[in-house]
DNA sequence: ACATTAAGTGATT
DNA sequence: AATCACTTAATGT
């Protein structure tokens, strides 16, 4: 059973009917940096209700190399594992916490009857599949069409945006792999940025003045 | 004081 | 834009 004060912060998301069902069988979740959530081929026992921190998701490609997909933030659920969940699929990402995380889970027995049963729930997932595919658009545009500057500048504000502060704790080896780069060049553009004056370096942090 | 890790730089492909 | 080879600077033991 969830108490009221947990479920307060997604209270705006559902009908009075539907958080009562998710306060009776959901469970609360904590979960500490770093930590893989969800990994490559797993299968998915629950949704995850994202209710504080962020999640990063990733993809793996051939060569063992993780690709940068989408953080998951407050409010949000992630679509690749409602995918899971409706199509009974093992995981095709990887999931691992940005920051620490609190989560409530909902075991997936629960989707089917709630999509059929509450408005709210069939909005939410809704709007999460469209949200994503919006977002994985926009990934896509920015893979294609920007040059690594400009992803770089996006993956800075996006950091920052997910961990709601303008200095990052994070070494330019960390940015070179979520952007499938090498350190030097992701050092030398950050150079360059400094003398724009768009951050300020230092070593493990990262001001962001944009 | 020494080893380790992060960041900066020139040259090469 | 990536890689190599090397330097410099900051930190941990």
């Amino acid at each position: 059973m969830i108490s009221k004060e947990n479920i307060e912060p997604i209270q705006f998301l559902f009908e009075q009917d539907l958080l009562e069902a998710i306060q009776k069988v959901g469970t609360i979740k904590q979960v500490p940096k770093g930590e893989i959530m969800i990994d490559l081929g797993e299968h998915i026992q629950f949704i995850p209700l994202l209710l504080d921190g962020a999640i990063k998701v990733v993809r793996e490609d051939d060569s063992g190399e993780e690709l940068l997909l989408y953080f998951v933030e407050f409010g949000n659920t992630c679509a690749m594992t409602l995918n899971c969940c409706l199509e009974d699929t093992s995981s095709e990402i990887r999931a691992i916490c940005e920051a620490d995380t609190t989560l409530i889970m909902v075991p997936v027995t629960y989707m089917d009857p709630w999509l059929a049963q509450y408005r709210s729930w069939r909005n939410f997932i809704f709007e999460s599949y469209q949200n994503r595919l919006n977002e994985m658009l926009k990934a896509i545009d920015a893979l294609t069409f920007l040059k690594l500057d400009e992803r770089l500048e996006k993956y800075l504000s996006d950091k920052s945006k997910v961990s709601k502060s303008a200095s990052l704790k994070i070494t330019h080896l960390e940015i070179a792999m979520d952007l499938n780069s090498s350190r030097v060049v992701i050092s030398r553009l950050l150079k360059k940025m400094e003398n724009q004056g768009k951050v300020v370096l230092g070593r493990n942090t990262i001001k962001i003045n944009i």
